[in-house]
DNA sequence: TGACAAACCACACAAATGTGTGGTAATATG
DNA sequence: CATATTACCACACATTTGTGTGGTTTGTCA
């Protein structure tokens, strides 16, 4: 299934230039999509929204102007929680999808949002840090992080955890804000750093 | 300035549906808002337009389907955020708005958001609560709420705080999540309860 | 080689949508 | 009373936008 990827790279331009309009508040017209992406002629763009609509990113209105929509699994605004944090190793793909955190501006500013998503924090370990149990927290893809930054790591044992990045003499180290956990030496990687907390009472 | 209410009902009607759509997804066109108001002549809907693009409330692009755009004022996605808790009593009128909080979904479902708001807490109060300087908290106005919710109360001073609701034997009183500050036992009043913290790292 | 799909284009046409002019009626304002 | 203002309607018309048919080219697969 994933030999033929699944969208084409001119389909996946097109996907994008639609999340990009609709991110900005009005679905681009057909001829402003073929516009955009360089066709001449309406038919090619109907075709790729033909193949978006049959791939079920898009969904679409007969003779209505604009009325173009991504379906939840396309949109852009939609921040995937891909998993508990905690609670193993989060798939990065599509399928551990728990829900969506509406990301459209809420102080995110405006993100790449390639490489944001979303964990349900699970557990106390980091409760002096004010983040609790059951909180959703929103990560930021990042192989590198500094001292101090509160990070999603990826432990040896295929557990991920968020945890503050700490630098000792060179050598970075992972601590809990929570007296009862100890500090992580071990190895790790580092997925991406905490951009926002959401907590829902 | 308020004698003469802003909007008449008729313009408050039409701004409402435009709303609606752009919550929806799509904004609509004229003939969409006169179809819905019972308006039978797209000449009318335009008069309506125009005086709401002349109230500040609404743009658009000329000639171009659907373009309707909220501004900032306008907006229904957009909590405002009012004030600062604990900063002195916040004024629930627009002069004061600090920016917006983006609610488009964002966990909150769909509220009548007529009554929420949003405030930026101020200091260490509610520490232990997992709530810390500088969060987001988005306010739920009600009159009433429940031993142990979350409230936003109004002190007899004026000032506006954060704080976890107590019944004590049938009294009520406040309590700070954090030992170094008292309970609260003079008169007060429960503004909102706390719906959703949100924090910006 | 033949069949097929992906990736385009040209156009004609119909439907949707925005613009603009010119009204009427009721009510308030000075 | 004259003049705005609000609150509408009727149409004609211009644009924008979506639909549909019929191509060409390129590459893949059998």
């Amino acid at each position: 299934m994933k030999d033929k990827p699944f969208l084409t790279p001119k389909q996946e331009k097109v996907l994008n230039f639609i999340r990009k309009r609709i991110g900005e508040r009005l679905p681009p017209t057909i001829r402003e999509i073929g516009e955009e992406l360089g066709f001449k002629s309406t038919g090619t763009v109907r075709d790729y929204l033909k193949a978006l609509m049959q791939k079920g990113l898009v969904r679409r209105m007969n003779s209505k102007s604009r009325a173009i929509e991504l379906t939840e699994r396309a949109s852009f605004n939609k921040i995937p929680i891909i998993g508990t944090i905690m609670a193993g190793k989060p798939n990065l793909a599509y399928e551990e999808i728990q829900g969506y955190v509406d990301a459209d501006d809420l102080f995110l500013g405006r993100l790449g949002f390639d490489d944001v998503f979303a964990l349900r924090v699970k557990g106390d370990s980091m409760i002096d840090a004010g983040i609790l149990d059951g909180d959703i927290a929103v990560i930021k893809k990042r192989p590198d992080a500094n001292n101090n930054d509160i990070v999603a790591a990826l432990l040896d044992n295929n557990e991920v955890t968020l945890k503050r990045l700490r630098n000792k003499a060179g050598k970075f180290h992972l601590e809990a804000a929570n007296a009862n956990y100890p500090p992580i030496f071990e190895e790790f990687k580092v997925i991406g750093k905490l951009i926002t907390v959401i907590r829902k009472y």
